[in-house]
DNA sequence: CGTTGGTTTGAAAGGACTCAAGAGGGGTGG
DNA sequence: CCACCCCTCTTGAGTCCTTTCAAACCAACG
């Protein structure tokens, strides 16, 4: 257990790529089929389980992952051996991308579900980046979104009690279905590490929010959220 | 007093460019003579003041900027009211790159020191991006500095007791000259708004330092580091 | 020389942490 | 299929760190 379970490895090139569920989202979002037939490299489809690392910190960095299904977390470790988790990545979003720039992960990513990833050879992108400013508009403006999640995560999530970043935390996931909504939850400690808290305070924080009625019925992996606009006021003002 | 003063704006493209003091560390550093005569539109060299606010969070952001002289903060303002320093830019680090993806800036940036910046209208670079692989390169880089800063930043400075992350912040920012070390400080409000502690922490947490001897002379704007390898030292193990 | 903005310092209150014990859930082996 | 075990989550009590509110201090400036 624990190792990364190859689902399938024969996806090769174009076709699939043009054919991806997520592809509006994704990295290839705006290559048109001559920007296809130039990716000779083999890009593969991996699945992931729960708790598996994807790669480490200081590895050798030769690939760059879209996330097409799943959560995927990427933890810096700091010299004293504290460590925080720097990004939560989503459905759509690139991560490893100091592959192109260094040679080495800058974080270690692993995932936090099950997750379904892209690996892309990172020649793949620099070849096509060469030819196609379409594929270079699309990576800066990705980078630019991670850019941008980090610095709203530091912000929003890193900022006031934790009560109110947890509540901001849940927003930021939340599904609506109707009048109500679901967030995902992880393990305690991985949210402690987002939050920079240890995970009793976590769990101290769901079980007062729940006592407030700001959220119910808490398992392992989801809370529900009865009234969405009563949770954003809370987090607005912290009434 | 607080307006932007123009020290002169006489500066338009090329000639300029190519002889920098920053050219090497800044956006244009790999651009050729060719691809410096495509740049027809003014860029500008502003110097402001300190604490003069150079664009704020929302507004129409239709420059990029880089810095050649001085420190500015990047402030994001949450919906709530409270606001984080989510980056601290030094001189060649690029700023308002939001501007190149979206219409308005994503947080608010003013300088802490007297700062010189250049003003690059977005325009240019999308037109020389398109037929400059050389600058897009470029700045896909900055970019990725950019993002690994926030992120170290986030690890860093907002992980641990105050005083550590204090002192990673001072090492972060030291520089070395011979035995001992100098680093620039900044008003306490604003260091607190960078590490997520209050102003008076800051003071504390300052005083305290200076007190085991981990820093000396303390002013407004410096603080002398006796033994850098003390200090850093302390910042990795707490002693 | 008084004003003003920024910094330091003090004392009390509040929030998060530590250490510790107990409860719940899922998986494994009998 | 059930019992047991392990991992994770919850909850409690006391301590430590940061905040809050307040007052004093300092340096720059008019």
């Amino acid at each position: 257990m624990m190792k990364p379970v190859e689902i399938k490895i024969a996806w090769q090139g174009q076709s699939d790529c043009e054919t991806c569920t997520i592809r509006s989202s994704a990295l290839f979002a705006e290559l048109n089929e001559e920007d296809f037939s130039k990716i000779h490299s083999p890009i593969d489809d991996l699945g992931y389980e729960a708790n598996s690392p994807i790669y480490s910190q200081g590895e050798s960095a030769q690939h760059v992952y879209t996330l097409r299904q799943g959560y995927v977390k990427l933890l810096h470790l700091n010299p004293d051996g504290t460590s925080r988790i720097v990004r939560l990545v989503r459905p759509g979003d690139l991560f490893g991308m100091e592959s192109l720039l260094g040679d080495h992960y800058k974080h270690a990513a692993t995932a936090l579900t099950n997750a379904h990833v892209c690996k892309i050879p990172k020649n793949v992108i620099s070849i096509l980046g060469e030819e196609s400013p379409r594929l270079h508009r699309q990576i800066v403006k990705k980078w630019g979104e991670a850019l941008s999640q980090s610095e709203g995560w530091f912000s929003e999530i890193n900022t006031g009690r934790i009560e109110v970043r947890l509540a901001r935390f849940l927003l930021k996931l939340a599904k609506e279905s109707g009048s109500f909504a679901v967030a995902p939850l992880f393990k305690r400690e991985d949210m402690g590490l987002m939050m920079d808290v240890k995970f009793e305070t976590i769990s101290r924080a769901l079980a007062s929010m729940a006592e407030q009625g700001l959220i119910s019925n808490i398992t392992r992996l989801s809370v529900q959220i009865p009234n969405i606009d009563t949770l954003r006021n809370f987090s607005e003002k912290g009434i």
